[in-house]
DNA sequence: CTGAAAGCGCTTACAG
DNA sequence: CTGAAAGCGCTTACAG
């Protein structure tokens, strides 16, 4: 394991003298000089230790994300826009799965504030992160939170509750009036604003909700092919199902299918989340379409001009109580989604 | 910021004891002692600075998991077995996506090493790691590979020829004589394998490899999508898609089902990996399911056992020239293969 | 432009 | 059982 020293006794200069051109900053150093140091890096392989260059700096130039649960694609595109936006200003991302295990929560939470994160990003829900945020906070790393809210929290959001109501309100407008809310965990604030909006969408068509109609799950495949078959088996039966993300929608519409009915014909399936799958699937799924990447890039700026800010006080003081962006999300109407049985075009219009 | 002085000072005690009672070893420490510490660190709130602990201990106790690309749920899976099972030995993990770039995997490979990980893992292909590995050997910190072959490299692996060969002949039993093959991109030595594979399932039932039926693609729906479409255009059409991967596979139904066809009336689709989803679509996807998140834990219990021997060198030189483990895959029979058009039950079999 | 030296926050022989 | 001190590999005033 080559060291400064090593490439200061190399080069024939002092570690001092090293440092300086192995930053590149822009600090006078003789172009000769420069040239030999570099040559003895190279003819080292010196890979400066960012161990030690943390320690000095009080700062790792790496931020951490926590994730609830990597089997849904929602969360790897919501990563992939971190770290695109992460690398761009060549910060580099410690990734942390919690499988929304509270005990996984902490774990990660305890090892990203040893390795003295620069900062983190909370994606998600499943555990209560006040407690890390708050840790965070007492070590001047700031934090940002994608899909969630509390207050004072910096965070990058879409409008769950206006969404699922335009979801809802395009199935009423369709002639459904049996409609079904497979929700996701009821914890989570963005499910309990989804439900909001679909409650709102129902009263806009004048439909009572019903809560026979309405049932949790927990964002899986299978969650949603059980949550659909238990809803077909009612009387009456839906004839639409709305589900709180796409993974679920795509179990119930295996679940439809299997009870030997079709969607759209007997019921139309509109998911959340517009995973890339969704158009993929056949029927093609109707989705609330999030712009996932966008908001995973959006939270990464977001914490590192935090982080810059603390680093730098010329930038002035941290923005009080939490400063919260809103991305847009958009209603993809594919296949998967018609009319009600019996119901003609423009039946659910006066509705609305 | 608070460490391991300020705690010394307000327990009245050396840095040193401090140090022996955070770090719980057998090192005798009076219990009087121990408990006035531990309190000042409950206190204070203190959390020791990885980045110093490192520094003196020349470990990190944190290796890196470079995957080629998120988007496909086959690496989540396996990102959950690594993860699993380095917290089980307290290892930390640091995640890296090189979409298959070989900048970022260069990017990538030159910060784990700044950052003195313990070890890596490289995950999948798409770019060539030979001078990523010699780096890291060069530094101590050994490399496994999962799921692609090299000389002289410890790696976890399936015989993906094999698998591709059993998956081929399921078809010619079904009396399928047209079968195409959706490769992944054709650099990668386990897309390679798959293909020897086909043309081995092919032989074996008597058929000849015809290379129109051959089309690489790069393992994402679109491209089953598109690849499907244009071989369903080709005359005489093939009976049966087998796809690479489950993703090009979900495509291909997409492309068969938009030609106006049925899976697996008309054409017969079958996948490779057995992604969770497979077994959700409909029709529900016939598909080579690999023991994913076992060939992610397999992975991570091989890494720590050789970083172990290095930092332990009572236990032995590191095993010569690179172990492989080999994980068996199982061929998941489902909805979407069937018969060839036209044939019955048998007419494959003499072939065998 | 260059170097000697202090210091980041720990761990670990060494001495008592 | 406990502490003083050296040292891990860097960065950064400070002096020249």
């Amino acid at each position: 394991m080559i060291n400064i020293t090593d490439v200061a006794r190399e080069a024939g200069v002092s570690i001092a003298t090293v440092s300086r051109v192995v930053n590149n900053n822009d600090y006078p150093v003789r172009a000769a000089t420069r040239a030999q140091v570099l040559e003895a890096v190279e003819r080292l392989g010196f890979r400066p230790n960012d161990l030690a260059r943390g320690l000095m700096q009080k700062r790792t130039r790496t931020v951490g994300l926590l994730v609830p649960d990597l089997a849904n694609p929602y969360y790897p595109e919501i990563a992939r826009g971190v770290e695109d936006a992460a690398s761009a200003q060549l910060y580099a991302l410690v990734f942390c799965n919690t499988d929304r295990r509270a005990d996984k929560a902490e774990y990660y939470v305890n090892t990203l504030l040893q390795k003295r994160m620069d900062g983190i990003i909370i994606a998600g829900g499943g555990t209560d992160f006040t407690e890390a945020s708050t840790a965070f906070a007492e070590y001047g790393a700031p934090v940002v939170f994608i899909g969630r809210h509390a207050e004072g929290v910096h965070s990058v959001q879409i409008s769950n509750s206006a969404a699922a109501r335009d979801a809802t309100s395009h199935l009423t407008m369709l002639g459904h009036r049996a409609i079904a809310f497979l929700a996701g965990p009821l914890a989570l604030t963005s499910v309990q604003d989804r439900v909001d909006g679909y409650r709102a969408g129902l009263e806009d068509a004048g439909l009572e909700f019903d809560e026979r109609l309405l049932r949790e799950g927990d964002f899986g495949e299978r969650s949603g092919y059980e949550s659909a078959q238990a809803l077909l088996a009612q009387d009456p039966r839906p004839t639409a199902i709305f589900a709180a993300n796409d993974l679920m929608a795509i179990g119930a519409i295996a679940a439809v299918h299997d009870a030997g009915l079709t969607v759209p014909g007997d019921v139309s399936v509109v998911g959340f989340d517009g995973i890339a799958l969704a158009s993929y699937v056949r029927p093609a799924l109707t989705t609330v379409a999030i712009p996932t990447y966008e908001l995973g890039a959006a939270a990464m700026r977001m914490l590192l001009e935090l982080v810059e800010r603390k680093q730098n006080p010329d930038l002035g003081p941290e923005p009080e109580g939490g400063r919260t962006t809103w991305l847009p999300t958009e209603l993809v109407v594919r296949e998967s989604s018609g009319l009600a049985p019996g119901a003609q075009r423009g039946d659910g219009e006066r509705a609305s």
